[in-house]
DNA sequence: CTAAAACCTCACATGGATGTCAGAGGCAAG
DNA sequence: CTTGCCTCTGACATCCATGTGAGGTTTTAG
């Protein structure tokens, strides 16, 4: 498939996948013209980039772990793994802090409520 | 307390906290020389708003949400309850998917292990 | 064959929180 | 009083993912 298909199977902008592919994230097949082609591969990974995306990782973090996905080999793997299981670490937190968070939210909205039903 | 020791208090920059106040969301006294001054209940403020930061909610919608923290009123809880519900529930999401993330996450690290043993 | 739609590259713009620098004034200790 | 640190305002810089537009080629549909 071509760039359009891949950004509206994936939702992701058509200028995104131009930067993905920038950064190293993402690879394509350039046609005799110069056209990106995709596989359906592409859609699971693209998905994916985003899901690292909103967990707060760079484009220079993605990248540096990607390759671990896609050939686990003895050269990568070794510093690719104390990296994830640092961001693991970092995510970790980042889902207790927002943990934390919501109950704040919660506690703030239940306030509220209370103040409106009192009136 | 002066605003340095507001940041270190907090591990918040100076610069961000001129910024919070410029965009409404902490307020200060001023000295006659136009220095800025705080009480002890400003530190706790200033965590619950990076909280928030962290939630990804923007300088807007905080200041939108705040005021309903400080004086619960017939005026702010009605609008503001109903953005706090929605901040919620974007917040449950993103929590979702962050641990959807996470899940990703620890299967390549296994994935990694296994590779790692196995060779 | 032609027109519309999709694609290409390059480059500049944007937004949001923060860093940084310059120039000036404030305040406490020696 | 002076020295050194803190603070003030204002402005410009930065980072990063994305948007946007120009100018040009390719593909597709009629």
């Amino acid at each position: 498939m071509r760039i359009g298909e891949l950004a509206t199977r994936t939702g992701v902008s058509v200028r995104s996948l131009r930067y993905y592919e920038e950064q190293g994230l993402l690879a394509s097949v350039r046609s005799s013209s110069g056209q990106r082609h995709y596989t359906d591969q592409e859609v699971e990974r693209v998905t994916f980039i985003q899901r690292l995306y909103a967990a707060g990782l760079s484009s220079r973090t993605i990248a540096a772990l990607l390759p671990c996905v896609d050939a686990p080999s003895k050269e990568n793997s070794d510093a690719a793994l104390e990296r994830m299981a640092l961001e693991r670490e970092r995510l970790s937190q980042h889902i207790t802090d927002l943990l934390q968070t919501r109950d704040s939210l919660d506690a703030m909205i239940a306030g509220a409520r209370r103040h409106r039903e009192r009136v």
